[in-house]
RNA sequence: GCUCGCAUAGCUCAGGCGGUAGAGCACUUCAUUGGUAAUGAAGAGGUCCCCGGUUCAACUCCGGGUGUGAGCACCA
């Protein structure tokens, strides 16, 4: 006799051991069909998974968003048997589950083409109407092995070797297809109702670019066709906010094959990269920051004693010049800043002493990782560095989190990926130091409150890193602030200062960021507010448009009134019908549009229209400017002033709040 | 850097078993002076990414490059 506990709390009684399948049954034959998973005591499980003593059981199925993730990873299997019905000679190795659907990597002696992918989607239909049953059995670590062997899955093999210990492997069987995997999995192939193959790429064996470039497909796998549906229309959205199409679209910046990843900034793009660096100028003022400027070439043998050449020389930039000396286009501001910080004999009272600098940088990206704005060949950051006591790394760690916190809110940004970086293969500096460095990262972390990710062996060489991150619309996390410990690049390049006892102290060194660079920063800006930008960064914040020609002078005049005051405001008087121009500017996304008509010129007002469609009246120039200047001060903190969705004609409903 | 895909008018994209090309929008001109998401008409606009090869003939086929997209690797 054993007791059942249903997620409602109802309880049924069982005289034997039951599967997750049999409880199912006995509740419904609909849940039955619907089940493709169990949940025994919070742990998913198969369906044939017995269950012999009292417990909280769930069903898991296409509505639970575990049962989704289920699917997917047993929709890899289903690709891979597919795969190898089609291509007996491709090897399978890994396919994991991945944010909306999942990917599996085959080892194959050429790659898979579009027409490939068409074929394994069709295959992997007609194995859901064979509706095989998915079995899990049991082996040893050795069973396993040789069975590997003898079908000649070395990749196989080589992932059981390196499975520590020596405990049994599950294995999934569906058909003539056998997979080494931990599970759970649907139990039969028709469960499939709505999935698609979605892409074909190379990736790296085990991700090391040593190894054999394998084939890996990606796909997505849904509950419902319904779903599935949902999901390809929400990529098409995303796809509407990508910033390189935005970017040309609003006429913000470009970019061309003789310059390749080096943006070209075009006046509406720059004005917002200008708006955006004057607010940190006022931050770091505001904060303790001295701003300095640093030269764009320096000899090359500044890099080689600050350790970057011998790691980065293939990613510099260099210049010969006529005295024959090699200077390197700067990848980076901090041995300039050390160089300020060596200018006179520095003491203990002058530390923190914190440096910043709009430094505009070159590196030479491999072509391959050049994404828009995201990753690009000249940069500006807001770098700083400050230098500062061992004993002082604490607070100015924290301090500097809670700077970037505010800062991340005005951009309305509410979410942010924390993840600390610890000590890579290639480093400098002893243990003991590296210790050191990292609890202190690690204290900061954890006074904010906020979860963060542990990413062992991914630090600078000098020293461990806090990173912050956001994500694009496709979901691609993006690196933007950072604040590293460095205890070595000081000392490298003779930084030292007059500590109170008079000893000589070499001062530690944070390399930090907030926005990072500006133009990946832009770049998912962009994105998050899907070029609809909020009042304060918007590079045009009201347009004038008069009816017709009468009202020009009056334009003129209001136009003119508006900029004095410091608005970015701009006259449309061409002879077009108000409606053209309405549409035109709302998708430029300006904010405000003015209409001025015989009424107007009149009254001495203007007519506000919002660029979502919220008409807010006709008002006075005065209030127009208070209302605007208030819009303003509220930077993009949300929550503060919501714009109401309206959705004219399906054309604005990707504006957001502002 | 690696794998695969893509490159046609300012933009978004069609197109052709190899015979030098089209649409919509934008642009120019003319008419129109209209109250909240496209007024009408006419016109102009192309080394079909670059360099080679095959061919009577290449934008199209082949090779190489460059740029770009997805993914991998890298990211001071």
């Amino acid at each position: 006799m054993l007791q059942i506990t249903l997620p409602d709390g109802s309880k049924r009684d069982y005289e034997n051991p039951v599967s997750i399948a049999e409880i199912a049954e006995s509740i419904g034959p609909g849940l039955a069909k619907a089940a493709l998973a169990g949940r025994i005591d919070g742990a998913l499980v198969d369906t044939s998974h017995v269950v012999a003593e009292n417990a909280e059981v769930a069903i898991v199925t296409e509505r639970d968003s575990d049962g989704v993730e289920v699917l997917r990873h047993s929709c890899a299997h289903l690709m891979a048997q597919a795969v190898q019905r089609l291509f007996p000679e491709a090897q399978v190795t890994i396919g994991p589950v991945i944010g909306d659907g999942f990917f599996y990597d085959f080892s194959y002696e050429r790659p898979f083409t579009p027409e490939d992918l068409a074929a394994i989607e069709k295959t992997m239909g007609e194995i859901v109407k064979e509706n095989l049953p998915i079995d899990r059995s049991v082996m040893s670590r050795d069973e396993a092995i040789a069975m590997f062997k003898e079908m000649g899955e070395k990749y196989k093999v080589e992932i059981i070797e390196s499975i520590p210990g020596d405990e049994d492997l599950s294995f999934y069987r569906q058909g003539e297809f056998i997979d080494l995997c931990r599970g759970p999995h649907v139990p039969s192939t028709s469960k499939f109702k709505a999935f698609k193959l979605t892409s074909v790429a190379g990736a790296y064996w085990r991700g090391d670019a040593e190894n054999e470039m394998l084939q890996r497909v990606h796909g997505t796998a849904w509950g419902s066709k319904a779903d599935l549906k949902l999901y390809l229309q929400r990529l098409e959205e995303a796809e509407k906010r990508d910033h390189r199409k935005l970017g040309k679209h609003l006429n913000l910046f470009h970019f061309q094959e003789e310059a390749p990843g080096m943006p070209f900034w075009h006046p509406k793009g720059w004005t917002l990269y200008q708006i955006i660096q004057q607010y940190m100028k006022g931050v770091q003022d505001a904060n303790g920051y001295k701003e300095i400027n640093t030269p764009q070439l320096v000899d090359s043998s500044l890099w080689k004693k600050s350790g970057h050449e011998a790691k980065f020389s293939d990613e510099m930039f260099t210049v010969e010049a006529a005295d024959n000396r090699i200077y390197v286009i700067k990848p980076m501001n901090c041995p300039c800043h050390v160089q300020v910080f060596n200018q006179g004999l520095k003491s203990y009272r002058d530390l923190p002493l914190r440096l910043a600098e709009f430094g505009s940088c070159h590196r030479y990206e491999p072509s391959g990782s050049m994404h828009g704005l995201m990753r690009v060949r000249s940069f500006v950051q807001d770098d700083g560095h400050i230098f500062c006591a061992e004993e002082q790394i604490q607070a100015e760690v924290a301090s500097f989190m809670d700077l970037l916190f505010a800062v991340y809110r005005d951009f309305g940004f509410n979410e942010v990926i924390l993840r600390l970086s610890t000590r890579p293969e290639k480093r400098v500096g002893s243990e003991e130091l590296w210790d050191k460095a990292e609890q202190s990262l690690k204290d900061a972390l954890n006074a904010t409150g906020l979860h963060w990710e542990l990413v062992p062996g991914e630090g600078a060489f000098y020293g461990p890193k806090i990173e912050c991150s956001l994500k694009d619309c496709m979901g691609r996390i993006q690196q933007c602030g950072t604040i590293q410990v460095d205890f070595f690049t000081p000392g490298s390049l003779g930084a030292q200062y007059v500590a109170e006892d008079s000893d000589r102290k070499t001062p530690v060194m944070l390399h930090r960021a907030i926005l990072g660079s500006f133009e990946r920063f832009i770049g998912v800006l962009i994105e998050q507010y899907a070029g609809a930008m909020p009042a304060w960064l918007s590079p045009e914040q009201a347009i004038i448009l008069n009816i017709t020609d009468k009202q020009a002078g009056y334009c003129l005049n209001l136009e003119e009134s508006l900029k004095n005051k410091g608005f970015r405001v701009s006259a449309d008087l061409r002879n077009e019908k108000i409606g053209f121009k309405i549409r035109e500017h709302t998708l430029q996304k300006i904010p405000y549009l003015l209409v001025v008509g015989d009424k107007e010129v009149e009254s001495g007002t203007l007519a506000v229209r919002k660029r979502g469609g919220e008409d807010l009246g006709t008002m006075t120039i005065d209030d127009f400017c208070d209302h605007l200047s208030q819009d303003v001060a509220h930077l993009g903190r949300s929550g503060v002033i919501k714009e109401i969705a309206n959705n004219v004609n399906g054309v604005a409903k990707e504006d957001v709040a502002i």
